[in-house]
DNA sequence: TGCGCAATTCAAATCGTTTTGAGAAATTGC
DNA sequence: GCAATTTCTCAAAACGATTTGAATTGCGCA
């Protein structure tokens, strides 16, 4: 590998020339800049990075601390934030250092990693309501971003989708076709976006004059067969009228809805009218539904590109209130939504 | 962050001291060493790795390169090795870097993570025969340790479970109890064990003298729905005389291949005998099904330590042939195989 | 008392980069 | 033509560790 002193020796400067030469520094001849980056191309020069931290504080290398959590919608999920946020950091020049959580603290990881001392900073995730990650960063000044944040009022850098728009927008488009009995299959309430999404829900009927009986708002791990369940026992008539529609917090729980709607016999969207939230996930494609799943969208990759500036940016000393953003799901209808069927009318109470 | 400099003019010694006894060498005084230990501990210094790599040339941190295949079986392995690796890595104190391989040509992503100068060495998977990584990384001398390899032909390290002895041993088992007709779901055989394992099935059955026909050795992506619909079609009769037994590349397919079973009203183990290959993935455990799974197994999660061994041990300049590791996987008999039905006697030919 | 040896410790070089402060060369002003 | 400025380049110091070679100390022994 050749070095700045192997490039300086072979056209006779200093290594300060060349380092300057090579970040642009205005101080230098433009002829000697030339010889110098036609150098550096010709013997294959890479700056080392290891030494450049040692001197700059920067490692070009930030951390991200995934949590186990067994279901298959998450590791989706993850995949996905995967792809896109190593090919958003390459394009900025930067690794992903990657570790498992299995401690019972959230900290303790986050520490651990912290104490090996290579790294600019976190990407957090999966935020919950006043997350113990974000006081104990905050207290030692380790620059971080928050996924997945929806709430506006705070003062560290975070992307994420308005929760409670999206909900707003899915209330709305079903109230305006008719619809009264609307239920909601969350994910996990402990998360915030999934608190978010319930508060925005309720709000959002409210708003309609609709109440929700508690039995047809459901939380839990959106695994494999939850929205099958769930959806099989609103839908029966068991726990009272059975709803007209029905929001999912995800495709994956949409999938298991629509299952049940077709074990029961009722018609999509004739008897019953299905939209979901879509992280446009590659392998569940609301598209590929039959009928084509009308959703709120929000492409969980693409987002993985602000997210990992931000971060960088805020390495770099932008300021966090600079770097927040909430983006607005695309609402797309297509054929899993209609009109309120006969005699569907009449609201819960 | 406290560093050798801070301990030395706290105690009035010099770094080299400092490091020495830290680093237990023996010309150091005893007394000296206990001293600088306490103050170590006491104002909390952990070694810099970035400074220890420029002098060393050793970082602490290993890369990994993972290629997406959007089936949910390779998802819920690699989350597996994930955890297992991280955790392996880090009683080694390294650390693991990651990137999701997007680009057509194999090597490319290796040679930009290198490029950046900060890892020790690679892990790879799912290795392919004549892998071309091989040759591109051993040319340029990059200490790597493949996970998969099941071919002791190879002069790099390796962890790697004996797939042709896992067929040996599901293929004899299942010919104990009398099947002589017995179908085969593999992986993809472009993967070198789904090669392996199918050249160890072929030659375990022949040296019972049974013969298979083509259609009932399927290979594929594992994904959700393969193992049923294949199993559906080799059941219904309509590929020729039904199998007996199957054995499955993977407990995923063993799960269509249990539901394609009912859907078609035959009994586990009376009418159909079902075994797998069991990594011992935590979200479908064997001992689960119903019948409960007989299985070949190889704990995913446990081959991550040696694997992460190997690896750091070759960075340290243990030699290939000693980083060898072939395993056997145990063989667990339980509920889902039983003797050949009435009348299910006679071979394919 | 003085010499040699072992046991400890230390100063300095090293890794490859960035950055500071200064110096040399070229240009300008009078 | 000489001073003042601008333009360019350089040597050296840093970052925090490891490692080399030398220096110091204490000890036993003649």
């Amino acid at each position: 590998m050749a070095t700045l002193k192997d490039i300086g020796t072979e056209l006779g400067l200093s290594v300060a020339t060349v380092s300057r030469a090579l970040n642009g520094f205005p101080e230098v001849n433009a002829r000697t800049r030339d010889r110098v980056q036609q150098a550096a191309e010709r013997m294959g020069y890479r700056p080392n990075r290891i030494a450049q931290r040692l001197v700059t504080g920067r490692s070009g290398m930030v951390g991200m601390i995934v949590k186990i959590r067994p279901d298959m919608s998450s590791e989706m999920t993850f995949f996905e934030i995967l792809t896109g946020l190593t090919a958003a950091l390459a394009a900025r020049d930067t690794d992903l250092v990657l570790a498992v959580d299995q401690a019972d603290d959230p900290v303790v990881p986050y520490q651990r990693m912290l104490e090996r001392g290579i790294l600019d900073g976190f990407i957090l995730n999966a935020p919950v309501p006043d997350d113990p990650r974000v006081a104990w960063l905050q207290a030692r000044g380790i620059p971080f971003v928050m996924h997945g944040q929806s709430d506006a009022q705070v003062d560290y850098p975070f992307y994420g989708i308005d929760n409670r728009a999206v909900m707003a927008d899915s209330v709305g488009l079903l109230a305006a076709l008719g619809h009264r009995r609307i239920a909601f299959l969350n994910g996990e309430v402990r998360l915030a976006f999934a608190a978010d999404r319930r508060a925005g829900f309720r709000a959002a009927m409210a708003a309609e004059g609709l109440a929700v009986p508690e039995a047809f708002i459901a939380s839990d791990q959106p695994g494999e067969s939850y929205g099958y369940a769930r959806a099989l026992a609103m839908l029966s008539g068991r726990l009272g009228p059975r709803p007209t529609a029905v929001i999912c917090a995800s495709t994956v729980i949409a999938a298991g809805v629509m299952q049940a709607a077709r074990d029961l016999a009722l018609a999509v969207p004739r008897d019953l009218s299905v939209m979901a939230h879509d992280d446009a996930l590659p392998q569940l494609r609301a598209i590929n539904f039959s009928p084509t799943l009308t959703v709120t969208r929000a492409p969980m990759r693409e987002a993985c590109v602000p997210l990992a500036n931000h971060l960088i940016d805020h390495i770099d000393g932008v300021a966090a209130a600079r770097l927040q953003t909430l983006i607005r799901a695309e609402v797309i209808v297509r054929n899993s939504t209609g009109p309120v069927p006969e005699g569907g009318h009449d609201p819960w109470h």
